[in-house]
DNA sequence: TCTGGGGTCCTAGGACCC
DNA sequence: TCTGGGGTCCTAGGACCC
């Protein structure tokens, strides 16, 4: 049996942890430059804001109802995630961390069985919203995606917030009611192909013979309708596992067309991905780098491209990682566009532990250990004083590294200059 | 005026090899 | 008219997730 525990409006939650008087009101996180809503309360939901939508389109709506709008704050997010799955560890024998705010719990010797799955989930929603203040919904399945159906489809609009999915006929009922389109794995466009193709809906789906999903589809898929008929398949993995690639992005406050704005920008999203890499002890054996104009300006020309640079050796070294992604940048950048946007991936990452001694240089190999020791040293001081307490000068303080943050609470409780204080009455 | 930032997996097709 | 058969590796792009 699984069990899927998923915070309710995850990062509005954490803030109504430290902010009580959100509570009941409709409340939305936004994304980086204050963008777009990437978290709404159940009453902004109400009011039909979405998820995605243009912060632009929602304010006077939100303002109309006296709800709330906060830049994002995503210090205090990571903790109070690194909160909870501690919190889970304690009712299975094996936590998979699939997102910031969901974990699936796998069965174990340690589990109740048959009609105590109410109660063992029951526990853990009360043991949370104890330790830490968040509110779930659970559901319990015997595979992931019906875990994920009995959440979203019961748990989350259940008074009691817990989804069982164990009975086939029940099993078979909840299928039956969802639409292709909602199972977690197919969206709109695999959606539409499989509705035209007569499957309409997710038993429809479940039922259909093997080799027509396979043609109409991809394995994934396949793997999914196995998932509905209660067989696992899939592996949702943990994402404290080390990453296959790191990645580092951010559209502009303000456009630019300077090379040396661009660069500058480049330089310090390469620094931050670096930090990463370092911090899950891998090297990168290559570098990309894209940049684009606006998405939202067609009175403006577009340029966009991407360059893909492989290092001679791996490494882990912010400056030999920026030397290759500037070096990238310059056989991409065009001068006169009003660029909006800049990425950098590292990829085909190794182990840092395993990387071979150079026996035949003894020389480069001392210079290698030294520049581990000094980008060691790097994340420590920034990790104690604060993240931009030394960067390398490449990076700059330009206008390109501040963003839109209007509305950004305190970080309470990774900054002690922000703790809450509580004041006796 | 104002539209995010991360990730994963799979497939098709091109380039190349013998 | 008729133009092999088997592989690998790489990249771009599609599709999905939160």
């Amino acid at each position: 049996m699984k069990a899927l525990v998923d915070a309710d409006s995850f990062y509005v939650s954490c803030e109504r942890v430290f902010r009580p008087l959100l509570n009941g009101r409709p409340v939305v996180v936004l994304s980086n430059n204050d963008g777009c809503l990437i978290s709404c309360s159940r009453e902004a939901k109400a009011l039909g804001l979405r998820v995605g939508q243009p912060y632009f389109e929602a304010a006077g709506l939100l303002t109309l109802h006296g709800g709330e709008a906060l830049s994002a704050n995503f210090s205090l997010y990571t903790d109070m995630s690194a909160r909870l799955m501690r919190t889970l560890e304690r009712f299975a024998p094996r936590v998979q961390v699939y997102s910031i705010d969901e974990a699936f719990l796998d069965g174990g010797s340690r589990l109740p069985t048959g009609g105590e799955w109410a109660d063992w989930a029951s526990a853990i929603r009360t043991t949370v919203r104890r330790d830490t203040g968040l509110p779930v919904s659970i559901g319990v399945a015997p595979s992931h995606v019906l875990a994920k159906l009995a959440c979203e489809k019961q748990a989350k609009h259940s008074a009691e917030g817990i989804g069982i999915l164990i009975d086939p006929t029940v099993i078979f009922r909840a299928l039956e009611e969802t639409p292709v389109e909602a199972v977690w794995g197919i969206a709109e466009r695999l959606g539409q192909r499989l509705k035209r193709a007569g499957l309409w809906t997710a038993a429809q789906f479940a039922r259909a013979p093997d080799p027509l999903i396979r043609r109409l589809t991809s394995l994934t898929e396949l793997r999914l309708a196995w998932e509905l008929r209660g067989v696992p398949t899939l592996d949702p993995g943990d994402i404290r596992a080390p990453r296959k690639t790191i990645f580092c992005s951010r559209t502009f406050a303000v456009p630019t067309r300077r090379w040396e704005e661009l660069r500058e920008a480049v330089a310090t999203y390469t620094a931050r991905a670096a930090e990463r890499l370092r911090a899950q002890r891998s090297e990168a054996g290559a570098v990309r780098v894209a940049i684009r104009t606006g998405l939202f300006h067609p009175d403006e020309p577009f340029h966009g491209d991407a360059a893909f640079v492989r290092l001679p050796a791996p490494s882990a070294h912010t400056p030999t990682l920026t030397a290759a992604s500037i070096h990238a940048l310059q056989t991409i950048y065009r001068p006169g566009f009003a660029y909006a946007r800049a990425e950098v991936l590292l990829a085909e990452l190794s182990d840092a532990r395993t990387h071979p001694t150079n026996l035949f240089d003894p020389e480069d190999e001392a210079k290698r250990v030294r520049s581990i020791r000094l980008m060691n040293a790097m994340d420590r001081i920034n990790a104690e004083y604060g993240r931009d307490t030394v960067w390398t000068a490449i990076c700059g303080r330009g206008v390109l590294r501040r963003l839109r943050q209007a509305n950004r609470s305190p970080r309470y409780t990774t900054c002690w200059e922000e703790l809450p204080i509580a004041r006796a009455s």
